[in-house]
DNA sequence: CTATAAATGTTTGACGACAAACTAGTTGGG
DNA sequence: CCCAACTAGTTTGTCGTCAAACATTTATAG
């Protein structure tokens, strides 16, 4: 039907041109390439940037715990932590009560490179999102918001 | 200073709180998480549905155009199409203006796959977003579209 | 109390993605 | 015309991620 190669404007979108999931993946794409760029000097991914920054706001937390917030699977978190432990930003403490979970912690100087990093990423905000207005912000968090509470619920027949 | 340990709610997100880029990425995960499994019978990845929908769209496009339209490196390509050629969706012709390019093109079973795709990706798409109005799906879309327009003008200075 | 189940961190293997280097083909300025 | 610069597709290497298997520790059912 729509069969226009538009040459400048890009191709014919087809059926992604009304889905609102490949709007969102290239979204995120957008958001991930000028998050890295940001932080590309530090060496910090944002993966490694959101662990830093959940274990500095709750101190002590496990690996499984931090893996979770971050939804990322625990065998993905153990090279991620050995690396930010190996740069000494983060510390593995055995938990005194259950043997199994490691306390983790940032060092002085992760709490130092953090706060650097921090204000790197609101810049990076500022780029991505700043020609929004604040209430289109806000809308576009609370959307975000429902979209990522659906949480798996339905069940899928085949 | 926020320092609560929700046990039940989970973690303090900390100065994750307030980034629209991390509901982004939770949204993005949650996505492709209903997306896959939606698809996993036929192992069509979220990737491989968008290499299909555009070459159906585009006809005879080539592959570093398929590779720009959906964000891909185009090396990473080469083994998305090897796949799809090797289960007889897809077709590589090469060029005979430009000896460079294929055309790409989809056989009979490529579009008969994509059209029952298409529903289960339908499917998907109401799972994920169908809570929200079509206002707010609008609205959604529409500040999607915004952010991936930014397109990384601005430079970074170290 | 004890045996079985579940949870935590780790290792290993597979896969998808990017980047750099390579080959073949095309284009444009001299 | 021609050679240098560019473009398209591919190969290879690296990295981040998930999933399955494992050992250790904890929780639970009988």
């Amino acid at each position: 039907m729509t069969q226009r190669n538009d040459r400048k404007r890009g191709l014919d979108l087809g059926f992604l041109e009304g889905l609102i999931g490949f709007r969102l993946r290239l979204a995120q794409i957008a958001l991930f390439e000028d998050f890295e760029r940001a932080l590309r000097p530090f060496d910090i991914t944002p993966t490694r940037f959101g662990a830093l920054a959940l274990i500095d706001a709750n101190p002590g937390l496990s690996q499984m715990q931090l893996a979770k917030a971050i939804r990322l699977d625990r065998s993905t978190l153990v090279a991620l932590l050995d690396h930010l432990e190996g740069r000494g930003l983060v510390l593995r403490r055995p938990s005194a009560t259950d043997k199994r979970t490691n306390e983790l912690s940032l060092t002085g100087e992760g709490r130092k490179l953090l706060g650097q990093l921090k204000r790197r990423v609101l810049d990076h905000e500022k780029r991505t999102f700043g020609k929004l207005s604040a209430d289109e912000r806000a809308q576009l968090a609370r959307l975000l918001e429902a979209v990522s509470a659906m949480k798996t619920k339905q069940v899928i027949e085949i």
